[in-house]
DNA sequence: CATCTATTTGCAAAAATTTTCAGGAGGAAA
DNA sequence: TTTCCTCCTGAAAATTTTTGCAAATAGATG
């Protein structure tokens, strides 16, 4: 089954209405596969219904994030992406300085984490695309 | 010494120019003593040097994020706040449907973490306010 | 299939954030 | 202290994101 017939087929499960609008933003974020800005999705779901606006782009956007569907990540410099959650637990390394951001792997760490969030508050933490800022390799060789 | 003097200290040291209004919106945040949004530092700015504008005040606010000096944090629906890096490093554990925020000590495997993005990537975390999304007890509990 | 109602949408206006650009000033060096 | 160069600032414009509201509709029910 299609990744986005999974998610819908979660979000009817949970009693949220499923519109032609949700549908394809879900559609177009978890076709490509990557982490996506809101213009691109609009630019995107425009080729198929002129019609949409995009604050519905935005407004589904925050909805799938709401519902731990989607993940939101700020990369600075005004790059805001989204994706679907899709893959294990996996971090995001965003470098303050330079803003690339690097994936890298979930590791034991972060499901030890993420089940201590659980038993000691009672927290459900989304590891799915965790965002953690700093310095990169190179960043750091090259502080001014 | 003030934390605010720390704070001014460090971006002397590392060659970054000192004007009044960076001074003012460092001082801002540092004796705050909480997350402040932009929008608040700008007000109270705003008391002692009335013409200083809202765009030095996001300008500034990047520029102490970039240094490592100050975290941005998006709390959802809205909310972007800012605060110094100061106390040891901790949690913020947003839940992505009410909103709330739980802050955490930093545990044990926090700075694992931290270690761990070093040694495999070279990469230095930022962990003073690292901001994990996700449910929190009462709305897991309250899942419709 | 028709009806009903809470949700969702599009539009437009508001709010938030970033950029542009022409001065203005921090601070290194003389 | 004065000079100079680079970076910083204010103001306005541009861009991005959110919101209010009337109209439209998903999905439950009869």
């Amino acid at each position: 089954m299609p990744h986005c017939h999974t998610l819908i087929a979660q979000l009817r499960r949970r009693g949220c209405r499923i519109t032609p609008q949700r549908e394809m933003v879900i559609e177009t974020i978890a076709h490509s596969g990557r982490h996506i800005s809101a213009e691109e999705v609009y630019e995107e779901v425009r080729r198929r219904a002129p019609s949409m606006s995009l604050a519905t782009v935005y407004r589904t956007l925050d909805f799938l994030v709401a519902e731990g569907l989607a993940s939101k990540n700020d990369l600075g410099g005004g790059r805001v992406v989204y994706a679907t959650v899709r893959h294990g637990p996996h971090l995001h390394l965003v470098c303050r300085r330079c803003g690339r951001v690097y994936e890298v792997e979930a590791h034991s760490l972060l499901e030890d984490l993420g089940r201590q969030a659980q038993e000691r508050y009672g927290f459900a933490a989304d590891l799915q695309h965790l965002s953690i800022p700093g310095l990169c390799a190179d960043c750091r060789g090259d502080p001014v």
